[in-house]
DNA sequence: CAATATGGTTTCATTATAAAACCATTCGGT
DNA sequence: ACCGAATGGTTTTATAATGAAACCATATTG
């Protein structure tokens, strides 16, 4: 793959959208995150390309994102979440919630998120301190990390 | 446009990647949340070409993502995020936190991120009820809202 | 044993991206 | 007034990714 890879940058984000930046593969892990396990299942639900898909899945599984299993019995396949790709729930709760917000669905939401403990519902994704408190917009503070060769500084939003 | 739109989806999150998904997109909008508002500052930082910057400055301007701004006095443009863009923060820091975990940069983080107003680092992104619980990984439960259902299921085109 | 389900790969046309060249305006200095 | 650099682009042209459709190989079902 040489299109694509934003490697070069040593950044961590760029790196982690080499692994789910390309089209389709974050809705297909919103499909993984909402149960969807199969190869067809995947493609009915986004109207994708069997060839795309395909080399999507694959990547996300030499990702390490999905892991690929023959299901026993049955054998047919299964792409289940790894621990990384279960990492990337607050990646997606915090599109859909964006997308709920500002691109909203005439219908409205196609799905609702609870607590599967508590049954309660879920709070909007946001940022908060270690002690708790809610970081509002344009408060956050960037300063230079040892990754970053030094001199420059980042400015608040 | 055929190749990209995730449209007749009628789903939020395909609605968010469509004004944010393209390739550079977010890592532009990470600039701008890292303070930089110019043509050359996105340019010369990211290494990307400067059509595709330009097309994809003026897509996500088009979304209201994006301001665009003329400077007075020393007459330059500036790119400053709305409150639309500022709300894609959660994502923005979500794909850092989940890249600085499964994606490290060996020199270590290139930044570091605080609470503008307590100096307090900040708590990484999790997903929480409203009481306040952290929801454990796969402990989200997802049920059919009033978007799904009737006659619309994500028929693709 | 034929039909169907499943999970693909191959081919080819279309579309997006990247690099480089070119362009227009403004600004600062002489 | 003139020169050069800075700024913020647009226009080519080659290459790479995507999408649709056709094809394929096992397994299972009836």
């Amino acid at each position: 793959m040489k299109y694509k890879s934003y490697k070069g940058m040593n950044c961590s984000m760029a790196q982690a959208l080499d692994a789910i930046g390309e089209r389709w593969a974050l809705l297909i892990l919103r499909e993984a995150f909402y149960g969807k396990t199969r190869f067809n299942q995947f493609r009915e639900e986004l109207g994708i390309a069997r060839n795309i898909l395909s080399a999507r899945l694959n990547h996300l599984v030499d990702e390490g994102i999905l892991e690929k299993r023959q299901a026993t019995e049955t054998a047919h396949t299964e792409y289940i979440l790894t621990e990384q790709g279960r990492a990337l729930r607050t990646v997606i709760l915090s599109l859909i919630h964006w997308g709920d917000e500002y691109r909203p669905n005439p219908n409205g939401q196609r799905y609702e998120f609870l607590d599967a403990e508590s049954g309660e519902p879920l709070r909007q994704m946001d940022i908060y301190t270690e002690s708790g408190d809610v970081v509002k917009p344009g408060m956050v503070r960037i300063i230079p990390g040892p990754g970053l060769g030094a001199g420059q500084e980042g400015q608040p939003e």
